[in-house]
DNA sequence: ATATCTCATATCCATTTGGCTATGCATTGA
DNA sequence: TCAATGCATAGCCAAATGGATATGAGATAT
């Protein structure tokens, strides 16, 4: 039981959060306000949950003047897809090169 | 924001519950007692967890005699294949045949 | 300078959650 | 038949969680 494993999936389990996190990663650089309609929660429940993300290393932030940009790690889905990879138990033989796989990821 | 994908991610937030997963998955058919001493809780709570898990399709229980046997569904993971996918955006091009690939987990 | 805007932190509160013990119901063994 | 085993359900409780409002600190615009 990783530290980050733990501390991703549970990121995940909140629907605002995951709501939060696939915003990112349709959208790109968001800023709060820009994530604030969608998420359908106050602002401050929204910097708390993107807090949580950031903890997880499933979101990265970038000051720009009083704008706080978050943008989607897609990496940090690595620990989702080894954690299943282990538990189905056989992917590996299609992935046997993981870091070429994430390296495409971020694209 | 599926009801099944939000059941299957809950589940998965909780570490005793992933524990349960790991252990049915790597170790087959277990009876809850089997699962007990691995787990770190008493009894009725690995009732409880297994309850949950299989709200989210994740295990599958049979009855025979006073036992009743708990295993992996190893397919409910697509969820989280298909939610990371669209998160990730890349894999589709490497698994076109996603049921075939299913069928393999199986295994 | 002052008002406005963006965002984070601080409280606070209701609900959910995850654990426990107690208990009851089958099923099996003696 | 009666005790023991396996398992689920019922309460119960402390802690965690997710939400809201209030507020403050920077940054920008007027």
């Amino acid at each position: 039981m990783s530290q980050l494993q733990d501390a991703v999936f549970r990121a995940l389990a909140d629907p605002t959060r995951r709501g939060l996190f696939e915003h990112l990663c349709r959208q790109g650089d968001t800023t709060v306000v820009g994530l604030l309609a969608d998420a359908g929660v106050s602002q401050p429940v929204v910097s708390k949950h993107l807090k949580i993300l950031k903890a997880a290393g499933l979101v990265h932030d970038r000051h720009e003047g009083r704008y706080t940009y978050y943008s989607a790690k897609r990496e940090a889905l690595a620990t989702l897809v080894d954690w299943t990879t282990e538990m189905a138990g056989f992917w590996q033989d299609r992935f046997n090169d993981l870091d070429d796989l994430l390296k495409r990821m971020d694209q």
